[in-house]
RNA sequence: GCGGAUGUAGUUUAACGGUAGAAUGAAAGCUUGUGGCGCUUUAGACGAGAGUUCGACUCUCUCCUUCCGCU
């Protein structure tokens, strides 16, 4: 029971499809602009990209980015942003907009913040970190009605139900919204994943019902780590007239498990999803894209580039020494590129590679006080590769060589 | 040559007659709908020799190192 809306605010147009697999390019058109897809959209959280300015966003030709209900909501607020006449106007951006209805911070809030939980589980590494460190108490408290969240900034508490998410969404004017949903850990049991999805899945009715028609509305599948979960919620979801599919949750306890449970829940759910555009909350590894691509996802959005820029680590290509094992990165920090004048990566045509070599980001990164200059390249360099790479795999579904794209990396 | 000072991880340093701490540098790892540039782990040192002592990085002596001053 698909019912079109008579004007939608977004059309996604399938150009291309992969033989072999489920990629596929298309073009996504918002009116605020259009992508080509797949795109991995940059995460504006507070409605900047950490470390970058306008130019910065238009010399990389950044058409599409992501930020946060909840802590817009906090900060600066979002019926300023209304007043300032809606995100594209406060952040003087021209491009598309997606927010997140608030839905992560349940997890990004709650469990992972009490336990060290991230969407994709834990690892021995990570658990090691989690029993040193004393457990910090949960920001959230679930009720069927919504989320109680305390502020990150005052403590002070608020409410953000489905109504609520929909109308801070709309104050923020965003292109493509989120249903509110709750984003569970996969430490939960399957009676209370059962009863987490039962309540998203209400959310998601009161979502459709209270969102700005203006905005395009994406509906969320969860259902955590469980087969039949994840099928009962894709099928409710796609039968719903939302505008995209969004695929959101945790997939597995384990860090390593749940890479691959994030590859079966994909194809266990494909058959439900149709030709609206399908978005993977939260995910850009590289081997990530090449894997969800494969199996028709068309947008991601992920923190991942920018903050393992800040974090000191940087893409490189295969030609560079990049493979799986080193996440096609380098931690430009390490002594052995102290004095190594080469460029980050060989191919890369950005403008720090352009103007910078190892050597200078590893004297610039070291320098205590003010990292911002180097926080700034390291950013620009990792999206651009980021940004590149997905143009590559766009080519490659048209030319019909995706296969071989993909083989080449993950080789 | 004489006098004074000095000597602890690669570097900067702390303490102590009884397991030598830290910072920084080095190496390895973490990071996926961002709490603003982070977190975890590992390796690494008492200048050399003799003496006193149950036991010396610590006290004594000799030598060496480096620094300062004087001739």
């Amino acid at each position: 029971m698909i019912t079109k809306k008579k004007e939608s605010p977004l059309s996604f147009k399938i150009t291309a499809r992969d033989k072999r697999s489920r990629a596929r390019t298309g073009i996504l058109k918002t009116k605020s602009g259009k992508i080509e897809t797949p795109y991995l959209i940059p995460v504006a959280t507070k409605a900047r990209i950490i470390a970058l300015n306008k130019k910065d966003i238009k010399n990389l030709n950044i058409k599409c980015i992501l930020a946060n209900t909840y802590h817009l909501h906090l900060k600066p607020g979002d019926k300023l942003i209304k007043n300032s006449g809606g995100l594209n106007k406060f952040m003087d951006f021209k491009g598309i907009i997606f927010t997140d209805s608030g839905g992560f911070q349940t997890l990004s809030l709650g469990e992972a913040k009490r336990t060290g939980y991230t969407k994709l589980g834990k690892n021995q590494e990570r658990e090691k970190m989690i029993l040193k460190n004393e457990k910090k108490p949960s920001f959230v408290k679930i009720t069927d009605k919504g989320i109680q969240f305390k502020s990150v900034y005052d403590n002070s508490l608020h409410f953000i139900g489905p109504k609520e998410s929909m109308k801070i969404q709309s104050n923020l004017g965003s292109d493509v919204i989120m249903a509110f949903d709750e984003c569970t850990p996969a430490n939960k049991s399957f009676s209370y994943q059962k009863t987490a999805l039962t309540r998203t899945n209400k959310w998601a009715v009161l979502s459709l019902k209270y969102h700005n028609p203006k905005q395009a509305l994406y509906g969320i599948i969860q259902g955590g780590q469980f087969k039949n979960l994840r099928i009962k919620s894709a099928k409710f979801i796609s039968s719903l007239p939302f505008d995209g599919i969004a695929i959101g949750g945790s997939f597995g306890e384990s860090y390593g498990d749940s890479k691959r449970a994030m590859h079966q829940i994909i194809d266990w759910i494909s058959q439900y999803l149709d030709d609206r555009p399908v978005h993977m909350l939260g995910i850009g590894w590289i081997d990530d894209l090449f894997e969800c691509v494969s199996r028709g996802i068309d947008t991601f959005d992920c923190v991942h580039p920018t903050r393992i820029a800040r974090h000191k680590q940087l893409y490189i290509s295969l030609e560079s020494g990049g493979n799986k094992e080193n996440k096609f990165t380098i931690k430009i920090v390490k002594g052995r590129y102290k004095n190594d004048k080469t460029k980050i990566d060989k191919n890369c045509r950005c403008s720090t590679c352009k103007h910078y070599t190892r050597a200078d980001l590893y004297r610039l990164a070291k320098e205590k006080n003010n990292n911002n200059d180097y926080a700034k390249l390291a950013t620009i360099h990792n999206l651009h590769f980021m940004l590149n790479l997905l143009e590559q795999i766009r080519k490659s579904i048209k030319a019909g060589k995706f296969q071989k794209l993909k083989k080449h990396w993950l080789k």
